[in-house]
Formats: structure tokens, C-alpha cells, sequence
DNA sequence: TAGGCCATGTAATCCGTTACATGATTGC
DNA sequence: GCAATCATGTAACGGATTACATGGCCTA
């Protein structure tokens, strides 16, 4: 319900394409919301035909032309009130803890192969760690000196890395707990 | 797509009717999967017909009848062939981060309101963290002395722990954030 | 007597995923 | 020559959400 949300938030920080946006969603703005470009075209049409966002065309040579949307005053007061209303409760969908409870009515094996699979996707978060801190490094090397839409964007980024930090802490635990069975 | 497989580890922990299992995913499995109690029975009668769960037709007077599932042999084959599997990347959604970068494009009145709204959500988690340690000095008073099964579902309420800490920790870094913008 | 709990469902709609489709350009 | 990148879509399916429906019992 709030895919049409974060791309007003994204276009605002920058306007652009379908498919730029899509490609934002693989990188920064994916790290808390994920979409495809599937989605994303038809959201966009949607939101198009609402008015929440107009389209310019650009004609490009050796390139497919391309529409880049920009927000409305419409889109800016949409979102200004979806802001002030309460964050609703999130789904949560954690399938490794719903292995973890599933490995006590599997046999010794099933549990070697958990941990093997616990230690890859521990692997996978430390890598992502490590490049949100690259990210930090690069976009926001002087925090003093930052405009409202920086510092914004690095307290989400915090965020991300206060999350993954205490993702591997808990993965070790995990990991001492299971080779403790 | 794993909605089944959290059914088949709650039914292995406990067998129960649909009403029971909803009433799980409110509370203890709902930490870290959400499921409605029409999901539930949805994906309860496809389970039944493939076989991984039988009911048991229990008739109780002053009530409704109710239909008890405990998993087959088919069903704890299929659980462990899913527990051998890589874990899926999982979807993002994160509305409070989009709120936040998204408050850039407010006024001080649109940031006075998130940030009243972020101390709300605090205060949810506070509660929240407060009956994980409830639930975690109740169900788990001497971690010397737990059976396979309470070890692993107490390292899954570490994680929940751990995560509303972090979570905590954030949300005064964004209160603070907030505040000195 | 009103609201909450036990117990199970149907129907409509919306959202998300997967697969497929097109076509030019640039770099290895 | 092949793969990747840019750029935009359609179609089918399945999963999730929301609303609605039934009905008896128990407690304040």
C-alpha cells in the first residue's frame, strides 16, 4: 500500500524514468523497499492518470527514448498526508527463523545443512554491511556539513547498519547454538 | 511461499485447529510470521488434501466443534526437503524508512507530526521488548536445562530481542536527528 | 444486554511474482 | 558474436487483504 509512496519520495529526490527508478530500488531505496519494474510501470501509469506525477518525454539517440516523471503538487500533498498518518503495523516474514524452529524435528543431517546455510547467509549480510559502510564512507564523509534531505537519508542508512550489525551478532549465536545441539 | 512450512512446525511443536493456529500467529509464531486466519484455513484444506496434515474431528458441548490437524509422514518429508533449501531473500518494507526520508519534502508542521508519531511506534516496541522478556523469563528460566526444541525456539526469541534493542537504539537516533534538524 | 471468545468459512479485490516480448547500442 | 545495459511493456497466476457471514456460550 505504499509502493506509490516511496517512489514520491524517490522522484522527489531526484526525478527520472521507469526504469531508473527501478534500478534505485535495486540499490539504495531497495534496502527498505523492494519493488520490480514490473510494479513500478504499473504503478507509475497509475499514478500518472491520477496526477500524482507528469511525464516528460525525451528523445535520446542510440538510446530508447525514455519519460522522466516528475511529482505534482497533487503528488507532494498526497504524500504530505500519507506522512501524517500512523505507520501501520509491518509483515513480517522471517523464513530462517522458521527453519531454526523447524531444525528440532529434523535428523542430524538436516541440521549440518542448516548450519552450512546459516554460515552462507551470514556471509551474505556481511558483505552487505560492508557495503552500506562503503556507501556511508562515500556519500556522507563529512556528517557536519550534511542539507535536511542528507541527514535524513544517512539516519535510514544508520539504520541499515544498526540492523545488519545485530543480524551477524545474532547469527553467531545461532551458529554456537546449533553446534551446541 | 512458506506460509505452509510455518504451519507444519507449529502443528509438529503442537498439534491444533485452524482457530489455534491463528490464534499462534498473533502471538508467538507472529514474531516472525504473520499469517490471518483466512490464509490459515486456506492453505490448511490444500495442506489436507496433499496430505501433509490430518484432521481429527473433535466434538466438545457449549462450543463448536473443532478439527485438530497434526502433520503426516508426508508432511515432516516435505518440511525437511524445505529446510535443506537456501533461504529466500527476503521482501523489505519499511515504511517508517520511507516516512523519514520522505519528511524532507514536509514542512515543520509535516516533521512535528513524524516525530510524534515515531515516539508512538517507540512506545510500541518498548511494550513489545517488554513482553519478549516477560515471555523469555517465563518460558525459559534455567537455559541449562531445555530440551532441543526449547533451545532453538529460545536462540528465535534472542533474535526478537535482540532486534527490538536495536530497534530502540535507532529510534532515538532518529528522535534526535529529528529534533536538531 | 452487549461485547468478547470459540470456531469456521465465502467473496471480491488488490498486490506481487514469474514468464514472456521487443529492439537498439556498447563493450569484451 | 554474445552478453549486458537501456527502455518499456503484457499476461497469467497466485498470494494477501478486507469485508462479510454465522451462531452459540460466557462474563461483566
Amino acid at each position: 500500500m505504499a509502493l506509490e509512496h516511496a517512489i514520491l519520495v524517490s522522484l522527489l529526490e531526484q526525478p527520472g524514468s521507469g526504469y531508473e527508478l527501478a534500478g534505485r530500488f535495486e540499490r539504495s531505496i531497495g534496502r527498505f523497499w523492494t519493488a520490480t519494474h514490473q510494479q513500478i510501470y504499473r504503478v507509475l501509469r497509475r499514478m500518472e492518470s491520477d496526477g500524482w506525477v507528469v511525464a516528460e518525454e525525451i528523445g535520446q539517440d542510440g538510446r530508447p527514448d525514455k519519460r522522466s516523471f516528475s511529482v505534482t503538487g497533487l503528488g507532494r500533498r498526497t504524500l504530505a498526508e500519507w506522512l501524517r498518518a500512523p505507520v501501520q503495523p509491518e509483515a513480517v516474514r522471517h523464513e530462517l527463523a522458521v527453519k531454526i524452529r523447524g531444525a528440532a524435528f529434523t535428523d542430524g543431517a538436516g541440521r549440518a545443512d542448516l548450519l552450512a546455510e546459516v554460515t552462507r547467509y551470514r556471509a551474505e549480510h556481511e558483505a552487505l554491511l560492508a557495503t552500506y559502510l562503503n556507501g556511508e564512507k562515500r556519500d556522507f564523509p563529512d556528517p557536519g556539513a550534511l542539507d535536511v534531505g542528507q541527514r535524513l537519508q544517512h539516519v535510514v542508512l544508520r539504520g541499515g547498519i544498526a540492523y545488519e550489525r545485530m543480524l551477524l551478532d545474532w547469527l553467531d549465536d545461532v551458529l554456537h547454538t546449533l553446534r551446541a545441539l
